[in-house]
DNA sequence: AGTTGATCATAC
DNA sequence: GTATGATCAACT
C-alpha cells in the first residue's frame, strides 16, 4: 500500500471521506492494492486500520486522536441497512493504575469524543468483506447535552476504579459509555490498588459508546 | 434480539 | 503488559 500524505485540513479529510462513499471494500482493496483479510474473526481491526491509511491518518497506537493536527478521531462503525449500528464503539482504555491523577477535562475520552469522523460500513450478517460498502462520512461534535452523559459516565466509572471497586466496573453502568473488558482474553490481568490500599489485580477494561448512542448521533446528523 | 463479557491481530 | 484497531459469542 502507498503512502497517503495527513489531511492538512478537516475539509481536506471530509473531501477524502466523501469520496470513499458508495465503494466496496473489494475495490478500494484492489485500487489501493491492499490484501482484505480472508477471516475478520481473526483481523477485527483491519477495516479500520485499512480506513486510517485510505484516509491518511498518523496517530498510530498513541492515545490522541487519529489525526493530531486536526484534533479528529476516525471510527468505522458497522450499520446495517437501516443505518442502525451493529456494535458498540471502542474509545479508549481505562487507567486503572492512577485513577487519580485523571480528570474529565485532561481525559483521552474527552480529547478522542471532541471531534469524531464517522464512517458507516454497510453490513450484513455474514456478507462478504469485499461486499461491504462505505457509507456517508459524518462529523460530529458533542453537543451539551452529549457532553454532560458522557462526563457523567466517565466520572461515574472512574470513582469506583478510585475507591477499587472493581467488581462494580462491569458494562450495566453507563448511560452512553460503558466500560467492559479490553483484553486478549480474561487471563489477562493488570495490577491495581484494592478497596483497602493494597495491591490486587484485575482485567483490563475499556471505554466503549453503547450503539443506541451512535445511533442517535448518526440518526440526528443524516438529515 | 439486545446486552455483557470474551477474544483476535499488531506495534512497541 | 499496554496501547491501537475492533467483532464475536454466550447469556439474559
Amino acid at each position: 500500500m502507498s503512502a497517503i500524505q495527513p489531511p492538512t485540513s478537516t475539509a481536506q479529510l471530509m473531501q477524502r471521506a466523501e469520496a470513499l462513499a458508495g465503494h466496496s471494500l473489494g475495490e478500494l482493496a484492489e485500487q489501493f492494492r491492499a490484501q482484505l483479510p480472508d477471516n475478520l474473526l481473526l483481523e477485527k481491526g483491519w477495516i479500520g486500520q485499512f480506513l486510517e491509511h485510505l484516509l491518511g491518518a498518523s496517530a498510530g497506537s498513541l492515545p490522541q486522536p487519529d489525526f493530531p493536527e486536526l484534533g479528529v478521531e476516525l471510527k468505522s462503525i458497522p450499520v446495517d441497512a437501516r443505518g442502525k449500528p451493529l456494535e458498540s464503539t471502542f474509545v479508549s482504555v481505562v487507567n486503572l493504575q492512577q485513577p487519580h491523577l485523571e480528570s474529565w477535562h485532561t481525559s483521552v475520552v474527552r480529547l478522542k469524543l471532541s471531534c469524531v469522523l464517522w464512517l458507516p460500513i454497510l453490513t450484513e450478517r455474514h456478507q462478504p468483506l469485499t461486499a461491504r460498502r462505505i457509507g456517508m462520512p459524518l462529523l460530529w461534535r458533542p453537543n451539551q447535552a452529549q457532553w454532560q452523559i458522557l462526563q457523567s459516565d466517565w466520572e461515574e466509572a472512574m470513582e469506583k476504579v478510585c475507591l477499587g471497586q472493581f467488581d462494580k466496573l462491569n458494562a450495566r453502568f453507563g448511560e452512553a459509555l460503558q466500560v467492559r473488558p479490553k483484553a486478549a482474553n480474561s487471563r489477562v490481568l493488570t495490577t491495581v490498588t484494592g478497596r483497602d490500599g493494597e495491591p490486587t489485580q484485575t482485567l483490563p477494561r475499556g471505554f466503549y459508546l453503547r450503539s443506541g448512542f451512535t445511533q442517535t448521533i448518526l440518526q440526528s446528523l443524516a438529515y
